[in-house]
DNA sequence: CTGAAAGCGCTTACAG
DNA sequence: CTGAAAGCGCTTACAG
């Protein structure tokens, strides 16, 4: 079946194609009669603007791309383990997308490759997308970062852990999260609450400290110097940390490890003390991350909205929200709402 | 940053655009030198061939959609069940797509709403795929193989339950995976083997069917005509089938219903008779459907090994073998290889 | 083996 | 408010 032009329908309404381009783009100067002459035209004709078409005269190419990890995502499959990344993006992503007329590609990148800048690299030449949303660990490889730039493409990274600049920043309210965390621990019967902080110079880290401290200040609870314990978002670190504070004199009831590697770390090293999570000793994480599923314990930890924050970077990328150079933090009030997720490690303190 | 095109290249080694582009296409009649001297500027420049811009030009967009259930999609996220269609697809279609330079739309299809038919129908015009993967339950969905057709799009019917005509139709071997899920029961120490037939329309139940009974046969084994029950692949006919096995006087020790659906009846019928699944009765099912994984006990059923058919599905349609007005099922060598997935409802037979 | 011309289906920039 | 011309970056069909 020949397909039906952008002449189909300016012949059967009898206008030039300007004007019918200027009815599908819904621009403005068209008279009400003329315009509805050509939208019955083109739904009786069954008329779709062809994407090339527009994406190669255009400025727009009507394109977003995700880049999701390969491997990680992979790893996701084979292990048959609940959530993951590809399906959020795209759930999040798609609703934007269509109500935009634009379509989504989310493509699968190995990164840490000899290949990833050439693949990057050509995938941007050849789909020239109007905007790119990066996970993780997308959203803090610097050969990706780079690479956009200097393609002048608007991009929004997701749940970015470095602080390397560019791009709209997206993330989740930590400190907020944080303290809401902390609430839940006190709200369960906690009063001797230890934190391990992450790698101070993300500003996470510092934001979820914050959190921390302030819900226990609120809260009208001392917090002991010795219980603040600095660790770098590693298990090893995690680890390191638990180990002091268990060792201490005064022992807190409960941990919250800002991340959940340094969280299950903290498991580990309770296992290694003898202590039983979470009846001994309660543990809460932060980013329900995998491993915070699939631990044992299972780990009690804030989720990253992920669908909600594919979202508002579509939308943003799609609204051409997002400039080329952009490089800010999402407003606040962007922040999209997070979850806090209760596992299996943690309970009320042992009774004294 | 301006783009490079195909024009840069051509100035850059000193040819037409003509003979970079027999280059970038890999097409013959071009002389070593002149080939080399072109690869080397592209190379130089960093040019990759804009996709709008050949698709438009050309026969070929060199973009593949696959189709797939929002509403599944997003069942199966948000109960946070293991495996889900998309990630399956996505991985196993990528792949041949990076091969051949193809990229992988993957949209997201409201079913049964009535805004379907103009949602597909406006996809196939912008987009003008190469080539359209079909998942359950857009395979048997005759509006989109309606669209498909018409519009001249090659299309594979991944899994296709129907027997409703057009496109590539794969799907795993049906009869060796049901002759070998009954090895699997008759090697368990099962002797009395019942069987729960699917709707006799399909061509897919008369070939579990066949593979149930030849297995059987060979292994020297006798089937007693009580113990072959007509169902219809709805739980309910599972359930009443069951029923009936469950009140035989010479019942059989494992049920081997020739779907999920019917086997979760079935589970239920002996749930109802206070039978204990597996000691008293092993249940088998095939598909390995979402339910498959949550019942209780959790169902030993055959896998669809999507990921496989998607990566055949994408190289067939991106090596141009499916042509238009395709009606065939796959060849039986091309049947991607199908697992059993042995869980909590099958064991051994109780002891006479 | 190589290239000049035409055209894919739109949007841009401009004119009226 | 509407339209005629040019051009986006390629491939096709043809010529040599």
């Amino acid at each position: 079946m020949a397909s039906v032009t952008i002449y189909d329908v300016a012949n059967h309404a009898g206008v030039s194609i300007k004007t019918v381009s200027r009815v599908m783009n819904a621009e403005p100067n068209v008279r009400p009669a003329t315009r509805e002459k050509v939208a019955a035209a083109a739904e009786a004709l069954g008329y779709s603007p062809n994407l090339s078409a527009r994406s190669l005269a255009g400025s727009k190419s009507f394109v977003l791309t995700a880049f999701v990890d390969a491997a990680l995502t992979l790893d996701h499959w084979s292990s048959e383990r609940g959530t993951d990344y590809l399906t959020r993006i795209q759930l999040g992503a798609t609703l934007p997308c269509r109500e935009a007329g634009y379509h989504l590609f989310l493509e699968l990148i190995d990164h840490d490759t000899p290949r990833m800048r050439q693949e990057v690299s050509s995938l941007l030449a050849a789909l020239k997308p109007d905007g790119v949303i990066l996970t993780p660990p997308s959203s803090d490889n610097e050969i990706v970062l780079d690479l956009l730039k200097k393609s002048g493409t608007p991009f929004v990274r997701l749940a970015p852990e470095r602080s390397l600049p560019g791009g709209l920043r997206m993330r989740l309210d930590d400190r907020g999260a944080a303290a809401r965390m902390t609430k839940a621990l006190i709200d369960l019967g906690h009063r001797r609450i230890a934190f391990i902080a992450g790698e101070p110079r993300y500003g996470a880290s510092r934001a979820r400290r914050e959190g921390f401290l302030t819900a226990m200040t609120d809260q009208g609870l001392t917090v002991e110097p010795t219980w603040m314990q600095d660790g770098d978002f590693t298990f090893q670190s995690g680890f390191d940390a638990a180990r002091r504070l268990i060792g201490l004199r005064e022992r807190p009831t409960a941990i919250f490890a800002s991340n959940d590697d340094m969280a299950l770390g903290c498991l580990a090293a309770a296992s290694e003390a003898g202590l039983n999570i979470p009846t001994d000793l309660s543990v809460a994480g932060f980013d329900d991350s995998t491993g915070s599923r699939f631990s044992r314990p299972t780990l009690s930890t804030v989720r990253q909205p992920l669908v909600e924050m594919a979202g508002a970077a579509a939308r943003a990328l799609v609204n051409g929200q997002v400039p080329a150079d952009c490089d800010t933090d999402a407003a606040p009030d962007q922040f999209p709402p997070f979850h806090l997720v209760m596992r299996q490690s943690t309970a009320p303190p042992p009774k004294a």
